[in-house]
DNA sequence: ATTGTATGTGGACGCAATGTCCGCTTATAG
DNA sequence: CTATAAGCGGACATTGCGTCCACATACAAT
């Protein structure tokens, strides 16, 4: 059980951090700034969270679940009903949303390797994989990181920043790879 | 002009560098080290490589322009010749070799953002679009970052190492790719 | 209420790596 | 042989990380 002190610190550190998230580049965040501005200890911060990806994750975590929720029970196409092309789709428009919504967040957390060690990762991984065995299609292990790779932060960030995509550019060619599902 | 002495110490830094980078995980390689590997000043590494990715850039330049020269004028299908699916298969293939056999220099030089900044990216990007358009393929701006996204050292680094999969069964995911380029 | 204690706090500290700076050295040209 | 531009190297300041521990405080038991 957690202590009322232990709480409320821990609320103050997420609502500091989304603030920082928000206002500059995560990597320009450091540590102390988010707990000079949570107003707490260097040691406090460190308790909960060893470092910046882990706090930005934290922050993820309630627009993921609610992702995640909606595809195991929500509506179709998003959810189970239709057919697995259509429900890759959708869930790569839903993704794009996330990333637009919480970009921010997203470049903070998941910068380079860690993004597939974090729990949001296994979980992508497990639907699209469902998804390519309802579908039939051969090769699942190594296709699934192979659907999943586009929607990197980094890969995302570059097409609307650097190369001024938009959302919709963007939905539509991750579209096309549905076609990877009948073939 | 090049004075002489600063290409053996080029040369040295390279060798070193490489030696280091093939025996431990990139990022534990700090410049220091190569520094003192190569047996030359901090100041005399920083004056050529600003950090350690320009170096693998540097050590990963000539392999990289080989697989770029075959692109360009090598026989088909890989090179000019081939209809436009079978040299984006052949392309895939050549990239899986590459990373396969130069991935700790790949680890080392394109982490996370980076990677979009090198020329080496801006040739496969300049490759992969031709070929969509002599495909007549739609959307190519957007598909053509979503073609090279599974190409990520990260994505191919966790197919090989934490889920153990083999080169073939990755090489034959992304020959599955080629699928969007008709549809 | 009081007190005991487990839990939490916070900032000082040591460490490791970065990138710069500048006096010294050396290659090369005339 | 000499002038000089280019190159060298290591000392230094800076920055961020992660730990540690003396102190504080919430909560429960009496």
């Amino acid at each position: 059980m957690e202590r009322a002190d232990a709480a409320r610190n821990r609320a103050r550190i997420l609502e500091a951090a989304a603030l920082l998230f928000a206002e500059r580049s995560p990597q320009d965040v450091t540590m102390d700034d988010i707990a000079k501005k949570a107003g707490v200890g260097r040691g406090t911060l460190y308790r909960r969270y060893p470092d910046r990806a882990s706090i930005a994750v934290a922050l993820l975590d309630e627009h993921e679940r609610a992702l995640q929720e909606r595809l195991l029970r929500g509506e179709p196409p998003l959810g189970p009903g239709a057919p697995p092309a259509e429900r890759l789709a959708a869930f790569y428009a839903a993704m794009v949303r996330l990333l637009e919504d919480h970009s921010h967040l997203v470049l903070g957390s998941e910068v380079g390797r860690s993004r597939f060690e974090t729990g949001a990762y296994g979980f992508w991984r497990a639907h699209v994989r469902a998804l390519l065995v309802a579908a039939g299609t051969p090769g699942r292990d190594a296709l699934v990181d192979v659907l999943l790779a586009p929607l990197a932060p980094e890969v995302y960030d570059y097409q609307r920043t650097v190369l001024g995509l938009t959302t919709e550019q963007i939905t539509r060619a991750l579209t096309r790879l549905t076609a990877v599902l009948d073939g």
